[in-house]
DNA sequence: AAGGAATTTAGATAATTTTCTAAATACAAT
DNA sequence: ATTGTATTTAGAAAATTATCTAAATTCCTT
């Protein structure tokens, strides 16, 4: 039941960006850093909501730590709302 | 560019809830509000801002506000999600 | 082992959000 | 017109969240 938090994770604008550029491929706390007018250990807390979120996972290498998507949870956000679109109210589109 | 308030919206259990209600069609603020441990105040607040993220719509009908979902923004929720999974990094699953 | 870079943690503050009570509106029915 | 019901608005308090600075941690390099 990390659900709410997911949601809680993907409603403020700086985590959203950061799943952006996470797009891209793996990036190191500090590259993400450098796209944002933020402290590092600003960044850092987002890092950390997300992570446990689950919606990213890291992966140390050398004295990096590198950050990358997670894409499964998704899924069950996506079907959340898929299941709130296919409701069974009577005026169905057709 | 409604798109950071939906996702605020959809952030906190109780609208979550409510949404979930009105899958089942329309309700007045009253029969929302009774689902709840809370005061009508309070659940309008929650109403207003599901309103100003374009979840939900209202129509009034006699003495009474009936509430609905308005599926059509979760599309969007849903294709920023689908294309986040859907990133071009290399290691694709298959 | 000492020094340095990358990142996180702690603690404080500011900003935002949720909730309440009380008052205001809107509409209906007597 | 008065009263009653449904809902919202205003204003304040409580709770949560985002941000900063400073200190701590971790791991690398020499």
């Amino acid at each position: 039941m990390a659900f709410a938090e997911t949601f809680k994770a993907l409603s403020d604008p700086v985590r959203r960006q950061i799943l952006e550029l996470l797009k891209q491929g793996p990036l190191s706390a500090g590259d993400i850093g450098s796209h944002f007018e933020m402290t590092g250990a600003t960044i850092s807390y987002h890092l950390k909501i997300l992570k446990q979120a689950d919606l990213i996972f890291e992966s140390r290498e050398k004295n990096f730590i590198y950050y990358q998507l997670n894409t499964s949870v998704l899924e069950e956000i996506m079907l959340w709302i898929s299941e709130l679109k296919g409701g069974s109210f009577d005026a169905e589109k057709e």
